[in-house]
DNA sequence: AGTGATATGTGATAATATAACATATTGGCT
DNA sequence: AGCCAATATGTTATATTATCACATATCACT
């Protein structure tokens, strides 16, 4: 139950293996990670925070590297349909995926003050929803938990 | 563990139970359940559907309960935060709530063909995700858990 | 080089949601 | 009853999020 996103770590080495783990997952694949869509999980790893699609496509707009919503959107769907990077549905915003290689239900614990996500892995299969939609004939296809709350330091801030 | 939804019921008792749990909740509280307020729910509560905030609004316009978004919004915002209804944040949607007396961390079963959604009361996800959560430090207030996939009766249309 | 699949550029618009301010209604109090 | 404060509604405008549609460009492969 591995918790990335409240705990200090060295972010460039964070940031520098996930592009590499998503780079060769893409050589290995055919997967084409092209300039926009590795500069949208560059900003996204930037900080383990939640961005709406249009914060993104401002930074994108700045540099030159497209200036419509469809861009962005493009983007953020290869992002997403490989598993490199999530929609967080309860902000309708998006963060890098912390562990870009596997196949997992993720789960995120998000920060009501200072919008950031931790983002942790729980088994789908054993779960208790997984009982519950057995029991009701319910096949479940994919997954969204979110938890909302304040993280440490928000905790320590408001006290 | 309770599944409403996708059970054969009898559905005018369903509603007309509802309404009267909410209508008596609102007495003894002192909340107004308005014209509005009583018309949403029941349009809500005719199916165990999600419904846009759109959808409810053209009914409401063609029934002369109003016109302008503000309305429809206004009456879902008091039915969501005492609890009487449920955003579906995965589809922008709303759903009427099964259980509208007891203060509950609600968990949906959401159709991906018909949008039909049960409602279930699990305790068990929010204590695995609290118990990720405490060790992470981080205090939850609200939860969203939702899982997409296919209805019982979706699965034999399906095959 | 030619071809089909994939990716991008761009203008328009759809779908979802809130701000702001005026007016009306309700409930409690004297 | 008459008044006040709180709550609810009406209405215009606008913000935010997301997709459509169609033209063009680039890539991967033969």
């Amino acid at each position: 139950m591995d918790t990335i996103g409240f705990k200090a770590h060295d972010h460039t080495v964070c940031m520098e293996d996930n592009i590499a783990k998503v780079g060769a997952q893409c050589a290995n694949t055919g997967l084409q990670l092209t300039p926009v869509r590795r500069r949208v999980l560059e900003i996204l790893l930037q900080g383990h925070r939640a961005l709406g699609a249009y914060d993104l496509l401002d930074v994108l707009r700045e540099e030159g590297l497209g200036s419509q919503p469809p861009v962005v959107y493009r983007a953020l769907d290869f992002l997403v349909s490989n598993g490199f990077a999530h929609k967080i549905e309860r902000l309708n915003a998006f963060v890098a995926c912390t562990d870009p290689c596997s196949d997992h239900a993720p789960t995120f614990l998000i920060c009501r003050t200072c919008t950031s996500v931790a983002e942790t892995h729980t088994e789908l299969e054993t779960g208790a929803l997984a009982r519950t939609a057995l029991a009701a004939g319910f096949k479940i296809e994919r997954t969204v938990v979110e938890a909302e709350g304040l993280c440490p330091k928000c905790q320590l801030d408001a006290a």
